[in-house]
DNA sequence: AACCTGGGCAACCGCCGTCGA
DNA sequence: CTCGACGGCGGTTGCCCAGGT
């Protein structure tokens, strides 16, 4: 705070790059690597600040970067690693390597929301706009909510555990490459420094795993009872960390556990509502085409991620160091990411779609629908957290 | 042909976390 | 322990261009 801007210095340009500079820059950094970006621009003889540098290169010149249209795979990926981690791009940028976290932030902003939306799902929460509503008893609705923030908050801390592994490993690698290579860049390295955020870089934090664990801290101290938390505090902002009030601990159905420990989440579904949006965009051609192409009576796709409708059972004390280790533990099959997902996402969600009449069915009674959406809702879940667990490097995406 | 408008994207800005002196 | 330098991140801006009027 209070630091001046980099580019205050007078002389120093700005704005678009020219093919010039372009090749200063790449010229200069093949011959050297980056070193420190704050010195670069005068070593390289360019009128740039460093950060300047340092984004057209990690945003555009570097050469391991896929550029064009985003494919149906990626779309997905991008999808649901938003509902998981929200607007973390450089996190989701860990799972699709050659793209930058700016570039999928742009397309997140320009295509997949404006698409959630018209869809009828809320691009923040990956919820249903139907959702809100739905009027439900209040313990229920606590209830569900409750789950929802259990579910949604595990797989992130999966997500988030896995990221620490990734970036252990990749400044592992990398330290192996830097004997070999110039100095932050690797031309030519098999497999890439990974995107922009992903060179060495330390996970940004685990602020969920600490608000968890603080939550959870506060939780021992109550009463251990009701279903009392805020809501809105949880729901709203999948990027915030948890929020619980006073007396509102988060319900645990084990029993005791110790300070600083996590308990497990199980996906344990429940019958229960269906959220649902439709695709029924002109133009969406890869959606569309998917739907029609699958087993699908109609144009209708919904498109269900919602966290609703699970119960949770918090088996055992556990901690980071488990949660790891049980990543680690974790394969995704190939099967299970060029199937599972697309399956999941576009086909799989469509079976419980909305009919064409947009009239929203009525699941709040627990329908005869509600195993399979159970089991649809876990199997989504359970994909995204695939997802989460495997390595860029083994997804058969990449 | 000229003008308008909206979409897409590169780049900038400001804040934050980390690290070393 | 403090402070400054630095790099990284996410939000936002502004330019460019294509399509429409």
């Amino acid at each position: 705070m209070g630091r001046s801007p980099c580019c205050d210095k007078v002389g120093l340009k700005k704005g678009p790059w020219t093919p010039e500079e372009d090749q200063k820059l790449l010229a200069y950094i093949e011959e050297h690597g980056h070193g420190s970006w704050r010195a670069l621009p005068a070593k390289a003889g360019l009128q740039r600040c460093g950060k300047s540098c340092r984004l057209r290169w990690t945003n555009y010149l570097r050469p391991d970067i896929k550029r064009g249209k985003f494919n149906l795979q990626e779309e997905q990926t991008i999808i649901q690693l938003h509902a998981l981690l929200g607007n973390r791009w450089s996190a989701i940028a860990t799972h699709l390597p050659k793209r930058t976290d700016n570039e999928i932030k742009n397309y997140w902003n320009t295509h997949l929301k404006k698409r959630l939306a018209k869809m009828g799902i809320d691009p923040v929460t990956h919820k249903s706009k139907n959702d809100a509503l739905l009027s439900i008893d209040g313990q229920s609705k606590n209830a569900a909510n409750l789950s929802h923030m259990a579910q949604w908050e595990s797989a992130r801390l999966e997500a988030e555990a896995r990221l620490v592994r990734e970036s252990k490993l990749r400044s592992h690698s990398i330290q192996h490459q830097l004997s070999s290579a110039t100095p932050g860049y690797f031309p030519g390295s098999g497999s890439s420094p990974g995107s922009t955020s992903t060179l060495a870089q330390p996970p940004r934090s685990l602020d969920v795993l600490k608000s968890w664990n603080d939550g959870w801290s506060k939780s021992s101290e109550g009463n251990g009872g009701g279903l009392n938390m805020r809501i809105g505090d949880v729901l709203e902002s999948p990027t915030s960390t948890l929020t619980f009030s006073e007396n509102a601990p988060p319900v645990m159905n084990s029993g005791a556990v110790g300070e600083n420990s996590i308990s497990m989440i199980e996906f344990v579904g429940t019958s229960g509502s269906t959220e649902t949006g439709i695709i029924k965009e002109e133009g969406e051609h890869d959606w569309k085409s998917l739907s029609n192409s699958s087993h699908l009576p109609d144009n209708s796709v919904s498109l269900t991620s919602t966290l609703h409708d699970m119960t949770i059972s918090m088996e055992a004390p556990w901690n980071p160091d488990s949660l790891r280790a049980n990543c680690d533990n974790v394969h995704v099959g190939k099967n299970v990411m060029e199937e599972g997902f697309t399956h999941l996402l576009l086909s799989d969600s469509a079976e419980r779609s909305l009919s064409d009449d947009g009239k929203d069915s009525d699941h709040s009674g627990g329908s005869g629908s509600g195993s399979n959406y159970y089991e649809d809702n876990k199997n989504y879940w359970n994909s995204i957290l695939n997802l989460v667990n495997s390595s860029p490097s083994n997804s058969p995406m990449f």
